[in-house]
DNA sequence: TTAATTTGTTAGTCATAACTAACTTTTTTA
DNA sequence: TAAAAAAGTTAGTTATGACTAACAAATTAA
C-alpha cells in the first residue's frame, strides 16, 4: 500500500472493475481470471473490459501481460477492500436500522459504496459499534483494510450426513436471494444433508423441521460452515 | 404531478440542474432566472447549461422560450423537491448520528442525495422520527413532496436595534460555513444589530456577549428570523 | 437611438465508457 | 498436430456532458 494519503480519484466504473476483479480473484479463489470472465461478471462486453483494464494498468492498479491473466496490485487490492468494507457496512446499516430485508440491500449498497467520504464510513462503523459481519454473513474488512474470508464451503461440496450452518449466499442475484428467504433459510440456519443424488447432484436437506430438495446450482450459491 | 409511479431515470447531472434551477427560482425568489445565471450557480459554462436545458425541455421538466427566462414544470419541481428532501434528511443524519459538524455535511449530502431508493429515504426519515428542520435550519420537505420556505430574511436587510435569530446560512461554500462557526455563530443564535455603517454597509452585531463587525457580503449569506 | 455590454445560442472538440464487428492469439479437441 | 472453439484485442461508433470560440439577440447606457 502506498504511503500517500488517499486521493481517490477513481470513477464509479473504475471502482466497479477493481472490486469485481478482486472478488473473482480472492473471494472465488480462481486460479486464473481472464478478460472475458471479468466482462461476464460485470455484464459488459469484452471490449469494454479490455479498454478499462488498459486504463487500470496505466494507473498501476492492475497487472497483466497481453493475452495473459489479470491480477491486482497492492494498490488495486486496497481500493477493492475499501469498497467491500463500505458495501458491507451499508448493508448492515440498512438491515439493522432501516428495516431492509436480507434480499433488498444489495442494489442500494451498490450505490452507497461509491460515496466518497472517509469520515462517513468510519463514523457509520462507530455508530453501529464496529460490526464484524454483514447481513449475508460475510466478514466486514476493518478500517485498516484488513480482509479475511470465512472458512466457508459451498453446500454442494458436502456429503450425506454432514451438518452445517448457513454463513453466506452469493449475493449477485435478487431473485436468488428472494428464493433463499422464501424456502425458509436464513443466516445461521442449521442444515443437515440427507441425501446427495448422483444422477443430477441435487441435494435433500433438512432445516427447522423442513425437508427440501435443492438443485446443484442452488447449492453452488449457498455457503456454509461445516459443523460436524 | 404525474400519476405514473416514479420511474426516475434522470442522471446525476440532470438532477443537479433541476435542483439548482429550483433553488434559484423558489428559494432565492428570483423574478427571472436566465441561462447564464444557472451556469454561474452550477459553475459550468453557459454552453453546457444551454445544452442541458434543451434536454430537460424535451423531457418536460423545464419550460422556456428562446432567449427567454427559465421555469420548471410541475414534474421538474417535484424532482427538485425530492432531491432537497433527500439532501436535508442526509445532512440531518450526518449531524445527529454521525458526529459531522454543521460545515462538513454539504459535500457528502450532495453525493447522498443522488442515491436512488424510495425505501431508503422513507426509512431514514422514520429512523430519525421525521425531523422538521435540517442542521442549517431549513425546513425538510415531507414524503408527499410538500415544500415550504421559512419566512426568513438576510441579516443585511435589518436595521439598528433589530433582534433576530439565526435560522440558516447559504450553504454553498465550505469556507463560509467554517467562518460562520469560527466566529461563534450557531443555529438559533440570538443576534442583535448594534449598528449599520452607511459607507460600506458593514454591520456591528452582538451575540452571546460577543461583539463582531461583519461585511455586507457576510450578512447577505446569513438568514435570520426577526424576533423584535 | 445608436453603441456597448450582457446574455443566450450554435458549432465543433474532448473525455469517459459503453457498444458491435472484425480480427488475432491461445487453447482445446478431434 | 491441425482444425475448431474460446479468449483476447483493435478499430470504429455512440451517448453523455463537459469545454472553447464564434456569433446573435436583448438589454443598458451614453
Amino acid at each position: 500500500m502506498t504511503n500517500k494519503l488517499n486521493s481517490n480519484n477513481l470513477t464509479k466504473s473504475e471502482e466497479d472493475y477493481l472490486k469485481a476483479l478482486f472478488q473473482l480473484l480472492i473471494e472465488d479463489n480462481s486460479a486464473k481470471v481472464g478478460n472475458n470472465q471479468l466482462a461476464d461478471y460485470l455484464k459488459v462486453s469484452p471490449a469494454s473490459t479490455n479498454n478499462m483494464i488498459k486504463k487500470l494498468k496505466a494507473k498501476n492498479y492492475v497487472v497483466s501481460e497481453k493475452y495473459g491473466k489479470l491480477d491486482l496490485t497492492e494498490e488495486g487490492k486496497y481500493i477493492a477492500v475499501r469498497l467491500i468494507r463500505k458495501h458491507r457496512l451499508w448493508e448492515t446499516f440498512l438491515c439493522d436500522y432501516l428495516n431492509f430485508t436480507w434480499d433488498e440491500v444489495h442494489d442500494v449498497a451498490e450505490q452507497l459504496e461509491h460515496i466518497k467520504s472517509q469520515k462517513l464510513i468510519d463514523e457509520l462503523d462507530r455508530f453501529m459499534d464496529f460490526p464484524k459481519k454483514d447481513p449475508h454473513g460475510e466478514l466486514i474488512p476493518n478500517a485498516k483494510g484488513e480482509y479475511s474470508v470465512l472458512p466457508k464451503v459451498t453446500l454442494s461440496s458436502l456429503t450425506e450426513g454432514d451438518l452445517c450452518q448457513l454463513v453466506a449466499v452469493n449475493d449477485g442475484s435478487v431473485q436468488f436471494l428472494k428464493y433463499v428467504s422464501e424456502i425458509g433459510l436464513a443466516l445461521s440456519s442449521e442444515i443437515k444433508i440427507l441425501e446427495v443424488r448422483e444422477f443430477d447432484k441435487s441435494i435433500r436437506i433438512q432445516f427447522n423441521d423442513v425437508i427440501e430438495t435443492v438443485t446443484k446450482k442452488f447449492a453452488d450459491n449457498v455457503f456454509v460452515k461445516k459443523v460436524v
